[in-house]
DNA sequence: ACTGGCTCCTGAGGGC
DNA sequence: TGCCCTCAGGAGCCAG
């Protein structure tokens, strides 16, 4: 799935091309997705009316409109976002389509239908959905201080914890692997076992593999691709995801890959001991 | 109150 | 070539 930083990419690939342009016709493949298609409120409130500017929050993707309504995109485990000319044939697992004023359409792509399209008509309807999502990664209020606090007495694994979007949004399974792997941190350590100091690691590593990540255009794996096509590059920097039995690129130990919560984690067992 | 497990769905890849 | 099994980036719901 794409995690924040692919959501990130998406949006700043979209932006300058469909920034301005009006959406003039929804169509739906007529599959549901995870939530409810919209598909009257696409045609209420969002055909006949221009997209001002791109917007995220953690992994949802919100087109804001020149009305105030947003349409809310979330991508889930394997959708994809792409423009492609209105006359190019749909393809498989193309569900929504939104076409603009300059001959070209906006398709939402997902095979697993796990991803999600809603319309927010109203500031509140949009700030009543996200009001349990965690911070952002990169606003100030997502520092140690916040973190050791809301780990309190918690005994969840930290791995899982940072995994949760209601502590903080975006951060999903490869790079939570990725961050604690950064921070010297091993994942299984219950959060509240964690000190100011270590949680302090944490939103450094949070900080820098996130970012690092969007720069390079969000991470190869499976099916992710960008608003024009291109895959990412992150992958050859990804240090233990996906890497079980190779050698850690710090010290050589064979990176173990365990399940938390039904998830794969890999780890260092020599840089992440505790 | 917390927590992990299950669930939705399709496709890719490995073993035989 | 084909069949069957496991696994995959999310996240809401539910039971213990």
């Amino acid at each position: 799935m794409p995690e924040l930083p692919e959501v990130e990419v998406v949006r700043r690939g979209l932006t300058p091309q469909i920034a301005g342009r009006k959406i003039l016709q929804t169509t739906w493949s007529g599959k549901p997705l995870r939530l409810p298609v919209p598909l009257f409120a696409c045609q209420q409130a969002i055909e006949g009316h221009k997209i001002r500017e791109i917007d995220r929050r953690g992994k949802y993707l919100l087109i804001r409109m020149d009305n105030s309504a947003v349409l809310a995109i979330h991508l889930g485990m394997s959708g994809r976002l792409g423009l492609f000319p209105e006359t190019a044939p749909v393809t498989r697992h193309d569900h929504l389509c939104w076409r603009l004023d300059n001959g070209m359409e906006l398709r939402f792509n997902d095979s697993r239908r796990f991803g999600s399209v809603q319309v927010f008509e109203t500031r509140t309807e949009e700030e009543a959905f996200f009001i349990l999502l965690g911070p952002e990664p990169f606003e100030k209020s997502f520092c140690a201080a916040y973190l050791f606090q809301n780990a309190g007495n918690r005994r969840r694994p930290v791995k899982n914890f940072l995994m949760d979007g209601r502590v903080v949004a975006g951060i999903g399974n490869i790079y939570a692997s990725e961050i604690l792997y950064a921070a010297h941190v091993n994942p299984a350590t219950a959060a509240r076992n964690l000190s100011r100091g270590r949680w302090e690691k944490i939103v450094q590593a949070v900080r820098l593999i996130l970012d690092r990540a969007i720069a390079c255009g969000g991470t190869t794996v499976a099916d992710f691709v960008d608003s024009s096509g291109n895959a990412g590059n992150f992958q050859i920097q990804l240090q233990v995801y996906g890497r079980a039995g190779e050698p850690c690129r710090r010290c050589g130990a064979r990176i173990i890959k365990s399940l938390m919560a039904g998830r794969s984690t890999y780890y260092c067992p020599q840089c992440q001991q505790r």
